[in-house]
RNA sequence: GAACCCGUAGCUCAGCUGGCUAGAGCAUAACACUUUUAAUGUUGGGGUCCUGGGUUCGAGUCCCAGCGGGUUCACCA
């Protein structure tokens, strides 16, 4: 491994401070009294009690000017102008503490503490005046330095997103208003989870190693386990798991479910991602619509304090109640054309003057259908809208319509032109279920990857039966990006998935 | 999988129709400076111009291939 300039220079002031006697990376903790934010708030109002104010975090910035210094600390939650002068921080004669600890060999990025008390300077910032200054890490690599100026104008900003997402670490502490996004994140999910549980419904975990995936449509990750000697998936989906539950004798268990498919990646698609999924007993899709409208409200206000959400140029209302739409009306609404009718001849003429892209040989009615929904319609639904009664070919896992011949009771939310979740009332006759995998099965043998296998463990519990329920799936990454108006899926991953890296 | 764009100092970037020893700001090193704030002033150091071929008297620049990244599309809930 090769230093460059700058890494040389920091270890060797690394060493220097070992020479002096002092440990570059002390064992024992630093107590902290305030956090930086709290004193900008606090103390121009009630400047009473901030006369001994011990605080610790990065050093971001040194401003030196002979024997005394202006520095800026970063902690968790802000930043801090913090006052060095010399014959403050060193004792009687001996001014090395200033003159070579701090000026010579503090870098930024290193991690200090400092203690004193808080005033205003002559230009009016609140800061702390340091008695005492204690180095807790120091910092070997040199970090981006991003700088603001008067006007607000962002200086080497640190934005390339290869750097950024391989180094989240140091993207966050440069641009720390990414931490925001991801506190968003953790609000959501506990927003869910408060709801669900005054709701008095259960949070579960079941396997991610599955024997036999299922649950979705998708290609999974195969591994192996040595002491079985057996073939095991990572979990596409959890929702055969939970329905099992369900035939157990829980009435609501839901579980953020973090899942794995093997497929392509892009601005929405991770291999590994999180859904929430929600099954209910003794309730219906149209029960499950209302709980959705009331549950987002409910999360778009925890997060964002408001019911209106920017996202991208448009701003989402989920504000209850939203659109309802058959699939049959919504096209019907775009394009002009009543398609519920048509049989598959129809269908593909009616697709072909759409100029929707079909092929013939490989799609059904009902991927037909999906095809001219997904381009005609799909995209330009912006504000929340429910999108009801899908075709059956595409829900082997949803109960027959109880009134439409040949469709599903079957819901999806689409938020600004993409799929945001996916309900339906499901599936709990064993034997329609059993033909619903067959018909799976031979999409398979035709050379469709992402078909169903046939789980003869979910059928047998499927057989001891399972009270109607309601079942749901959010997509979290994706409520996630709109409620943080992030634009790419990558933004609200911690880690996403990158490709390795070169040495 | 396809098209387009990008890869120059630790960071952000400039470098024209190919032409002296490859540049700037920040960072970094040295000196000065006790209320500054993109601190300032003076003086230094720092480069496999992504990699490998090719064209040329001469390539950071043009061509080909590769690697890495990005964007859009396709696939995909």
């Amino acid at each position: 491994m090769s230093l460059s300039e700058q890494e040389i220079i920091r270890r060797d002031s690394m060493h220097a401070l070992r020479l002096m006697g002092i440990d570059p990376y002390p064992a024992e903790g630093f107590e902290v009294t305030h956090t930086s934010t709290a004193i900008l708030e606090q103390f121009p109002d009630n400047p009473e009690g901030f006369s001994a104010v011990r605080i610790a975090g990065r050093l971001m910035s040194k401003r030196i000017m002979g024997k005394a210094s202006f520095a800026v600390i970063q902690d968790s939650v802000g930043t801090l102008q913090v006052y060095i002068s010399r014959d403050d921080i060193c004792d009687g004669e001996d001014k090395s503490m200033y003159n070579d600890v701090f000026k010579k060999h503090l870098d930024i990025g290193d991690f200090i503490g400092v203690s004193g008390f808080v005033f205003t300077t002559q230009t009016g910032t609140t800061t702390l005046h340091v008695k005492e200054l204690t180095l807790l890490s120091k910092a070997l690599r040199p970090l981006p330095i991003v700088k603001t100026d008067a006007e607000g104008n962002v200086h080497d900003a640190f934005t390339d997103p290869e750097q950024r997402y391989r180094m989240r670490y140091v993207d966050m502490v440069v641009n720390p208003q990414v931490k925001s996004v991801f506190i968003k994140r953790t609000q959501l999910m506990n927003s869910m989870r408060e709801y669900l549980n005054a709701k008095g419904y259960l949070e579960v975990e079941t396997p991610i190693l599955q024997p036999i995936y299922g649950g979705a449509a998708a290609r999974p990750f195969k591994t192996h386990h040595n002491a079985l000697d057996t073939t095991l998936y990572l979990r596409i989906a959890n929702e055969l798991y939970l329905k099992r539950l369900i035939v157990g004798g829980f009435d609501g268990v839901y579980e953020f479910s973090k899942d794995f498919r093997n497929e392509g990646m892009s601005r929405f698609h991770n291999p590994e991602f999180t859904q929430i999924e929600l099954y209910v007993a003794y309730k219906d899709y149209e029960w499950m619509m209302n709980l959705v409208e009331e549950m987002l409200e409910k999360v778009a206000i925890d997060v964002t304090g408001g019911t209106k959400v920017q996202v991208g140029e448009h701003l989402i209302d989920f504000k209850r109640p939203w659109k309802r739409f058959t699939m049959f009306e919504a096209i019907e609404h775009f394009t002009g054309v009543d398609i519920s009718e048509m049989d598959e001849h129809a269908l593909y003429k009616a697709a072909k003057e759409m100029k929707v892209h079909i092929d013939a040989s490989t799609m059904g009615k009902g991927k037909i259908i999906d095809e001219i929904f997904g381009e005609k319609c799909e995209p330009y639904l912006i504000q929340p809208t429910f999108i009801t009664d899908y075709p059956v070919e595409m829900s082997p896992l949803a109960k027959k319509h109880r009134h439409k011949e040949g469709l599903v009771e079957r819901f999806e939310a689409i938020v600004n032109g993409k799929e945001l979740l996916n309900s339906f009332s499901e599936l709990n006759d064993p034997i329609d279920q059993r033909h619903r995998f067959e018909a799976q099965l031979e999409l398979g043998k035709r050379g469709d990857e992402e078909a169903m296998v046939l789980d003869e463990d979910f059928l047998r519990a499927l057989e001891f039966g399972m009270p109607p329920t309601a079942g749901l799936g959010i997509g979290i990454d994706r409520l996630t990006m709109i409620m943080t108006n992030s634009n790419s899926i990558q933004d609200v991953l911690f880690f996403p998935q990158m490709r390795p890296e070169r040495s």
